[in-house]
DNA sequence: CTCGGACCTTGACCTATATCAAGAAAACGC
DNA sequence: GCGTTTTCTTGATATAGGTCAAGGTCCGAG
């Protein structure tokens, strides 16, 4: 069963026991989407959410005016989507592929109902959601209380912290869609790595960086210290 | 008991059936704040979350350089705090009295146990948390992707909401909160309303404001319009 | 190899909004 | 009711960052 062998490899249902995995195998569906596609648009009704099995999918906002601001970019084991699934009746943001991608579907309604009867599914869901809300509240500390070099700083350590011995971190995006998740626009961006890269704080090399200094960095990415 | 019809009032636990409400009022708690008093800090262990059975509380952010921002105001039935409750350890954000409260509080540990048993209060919990995500996309769309104007007029409209018939809303708070609220400072939110009046678009009498021109305010908002 | 397109960088300019400073008004205690 | 304090408004100024425009670099398709 092969959407069974997938559900093991989502975080949200890691740690489930194999009963549990065969109940949501049940009614959990697949989809694939080629790169570029649209899994769902802004306002689009919304009866279940999605995560990524293979592949990268973008969450973004856009603007009248044709800006776009990332909120997310999630890779397999991710969920997303899940924001609207309990209350709200439409995605509140635009889904997109970013890459080939192989995603799983999880229709709210049976899973409501396994719920009811699986409390542990929904303590888990409740752990995904304490999460992401998390980083919404950063998100909204770091636009209306920071500026574009602390955002990136922070966005600069946060890479390292996964591979915490090495010094360089590679962007996970082209630079232009860095931009917009943090807020800006990719001329902007471009600027402020040069003023970085200028500070002896990195050093550039394509797309890849590294942290010479990540103790100023720090500081910069909490305020305390400005970039001159 | 009076916790028991405590907690009818609130809007999360409303439509609950009587024996869950005596199964929660066994380990709810209450506690009062004096105006200005602090809840809780940003950075503070959490074992629970709150919620306002009388008076105002508010949850800001602050930078190292002093400037605060308020990530929301809640009043009477709603709930607080519940953001870190199922996955952080911390509390993300500071919490403060506005004026004298008073507040229940709902330890973690027994809610967990009473959801295991009863899922009705999971799925209860999904959706508070489900709409709190919703205004934090909401608040990160409108931090990075509009300017001052925009978000100043959709605030005003989501307060005329409350009253539809009125063309009159009355701020909930003062100015240089709502500033901070909006993630600006109060001069330039004074500004602006003066801008906003002097196209007819409102009009000001202390903290009622009379909608005008609401057709223009939504334009605004939605940012398919500027102010001159 | 080389053409074309996507992406990135750089520069000149402009606008929104923060900062600083001072005054006016409103709220509050006595 | 009056002075004090807090809040709000207004003005002058500074600056971060967005906009517009022009190159430059990199990479894949043919």
């Amino acid at each position: 069963m092969p959407i069974r062998d997938d559900l093991e490899t989502l975080d949200f249902f890691k740690g489930l026991d194999g009963s549990l995995l065969d109940l949501l195998a049940a009614f959990v569906q697949t989809r694939t989407v080629a790169k570029g596609e649209a899994v769902f648009a802004d306002g689009d009704a919304c009866d279940g959410f999605y995560a990524v099995l293979q592949g990268q999918v973008r969450i973004y906002k856009m603007s009248p005016a044709g800006r776009e601001h990332i909120l997310h970019v999630f890779g397999p084991g991710e969920a997303f989507g899940e924001v609207a699934v309990f209350k709200g009746l439409r995605f509140p943001a635009h889904a997109q592929a970013l890459r080939a991608s192989r995603l799983a579907f999880i229709p709210r309604e049976p899973l409501k109902r396994a719920m009811a009867r699986e409390p542990e599914l929904a303590l888990g869901m409740l752990g995904l959601l304490s999460l992401r809300l998390l980083h919404f509240v950063r998100k909204v500390e770091e636009l209306g209380l920071k500026e574009v070099p602390a955002r990136l700083a922070a966005h600069l350590l946060l890479l390292r912290e996964e591979h915490p011995e090495s010094q360089t971190v590679t962007l996970d995006m082209a630079k232009g869609q860095l931009a917009t998740y943090l807020g800006t626009i990719p001329e902007t961006l471009s600027r402020i790595l040069k003023r970085l890269a200028d500070q002896q704080l990195i050093a550039l090399d394509g797309h890849r960086i590294t942290l010479l200094d990540p103790a100023t960095l720090a500081a910069l990415a909490s305020g305390e210290e400005r970039l001159e």
